[in-house]
DNA sequence: AAAGGAAGCCTTGAATGCAAAAAGACGCCT
DNA sequence: AGGCGTCTTTTTGCATTCAAGGCTTCCTTT
């Protein structure tokens, strides 16, 4: 059995195969994915709520992203995954925090490869903090966040030499989460994103080169 | 035309006309809306992706909150809130401000009287408050929370005295956010969430009565 | 009497068909 | 030639139907 029509709709997206502003007929959908209407429809409408599709008079777009946008996505993605690493430091099982060494251990060997590769990795380290604060609707609500970054351009380590600050900002993190430093751990996820956003300002300026 | 099945089981489950636990029929709920599965099931997953509802083996069920889930959405609810009181203090247009504090003059009238339209009245208030921020992905989460929220038994303004101490909380907030001080705003917001947490806590405990 | 199995019913998942509404294309009139 | 109106086509929304899966219940067997 092959995956459903929610998921295949949605790794399309992420995979950039329908960009922002595309608009999605149902139609289409359903002979490409080899299913019939009704599942498309129910995959759209989830979708919807998730806003990561937006109507457009009677049709569903891709949602899109400008700079205010950007600019109010990273303010709440600030504070929630503040507050995650502290969560995080507070109740991480000791399984769970060297699992997070052990990512960023094996990061090293990432540096200066592949964006995509390096991307996902970043990604699977994020959600592993998500999930170390122990909170479910915490990682629900970052999971919404995440899913809506997945609109943006590209990745920000497609960035020159932005893998290796990264990296480094990674250590700090769980190092503060491993030493139960919460304050610490907050304020070390937290530079993290706003270096991330500052990034990706200055690849949006066209200041940074892209590799 | 009358309302959506979306709306109109959403409105059920607020109305706690569908309890937390309850199981949900497809067929019974196309009938009692006058309308056939299809729509009723579209609104069912919708509401699942937003954890209103839950599987339980292949049927819907509406979702429950353990303590431990009520700890979890107050600590994530802290934070986005005191954020959207930062961030209005910040962004809150004037004409925003004078709406506010004419909620907090013209609940003084409602003091001492029946909780529903209390809470309603506390609902519209911190919905202001989201919407003066003016970051729609914080608009967005906190709906989400505030949804979830409807899942609890009942408004902590039923607890004996609980009224007129929020009142004055949403006092300060409205002032801290008027003379533009985003962290005493902040600082408020928090505290008035605490509290809430608080009463509600001592009410479960069955320290506080009800009215 | 209890446990295991089979049969039937209930419920969900998916496809198809139909109607209505919106978007677009074409022509007509000014 | 341009604008307005109508007709056609596309696309969505909803209903109905069919199939598959699970659950319950009842019967049988040990």
């Amino acid at each position: 059995m092959q995956k459903d029509a929610y998921t295949l709709i949605l790794e399309a997206i992420e995979a950039r195969q329908f960009r922002p502003g595309e608009r999605l007929v149902e139609s289409e959908l359903a002979e490409r994915f080899g299913v019939s209407r009704t599942p498309v429809r129910e995959a759209l409408q989830r979708l919807e709520t998730q806003s990561m599709l937006k109507r457009d008079g009677r049709s569903l777009i891709v949602a899109t992203l400008d700079h205010n946008q950007l600019a109010e996505l990273y303010a709440v993605r600030t504070e929630l995954e503040g507050l995650a690493a502290r969560l995080a430091a507070r109740h991480a099982t000791e399984e769970e925090i060297r699992v997070l060494q052990s990512m960023v251990a094996d990061d090293q060997a990432l540096l200066g490869g592949d964006p995509a590769a390096l991307s996902r990795a970043n990604k699977r380290f994020h959600k592993q903090i998500h999930l170390a604060s122990h909170n479910r609707f915490l990682v629900q609500q970052l999971d919404l966040l995440h899913r809506s970054m997945a609109l943006m351009a590209q990745t920000s380590f497609a960035a020159e030499g932005r893998d290796g600050v990264a990296l480094g900002e990674h250590e700090a993190i769980v190092a503060a989460i491993a030493a139960r430093d919460e304050n610490r751990a907050w304020q070390a996820l937290r530079t993290h994103i706003s270096r991330a956003f500052e990034t990706r300002l200055r690849v949006e300026a066209g200041e940074l080169k892209l590799r």
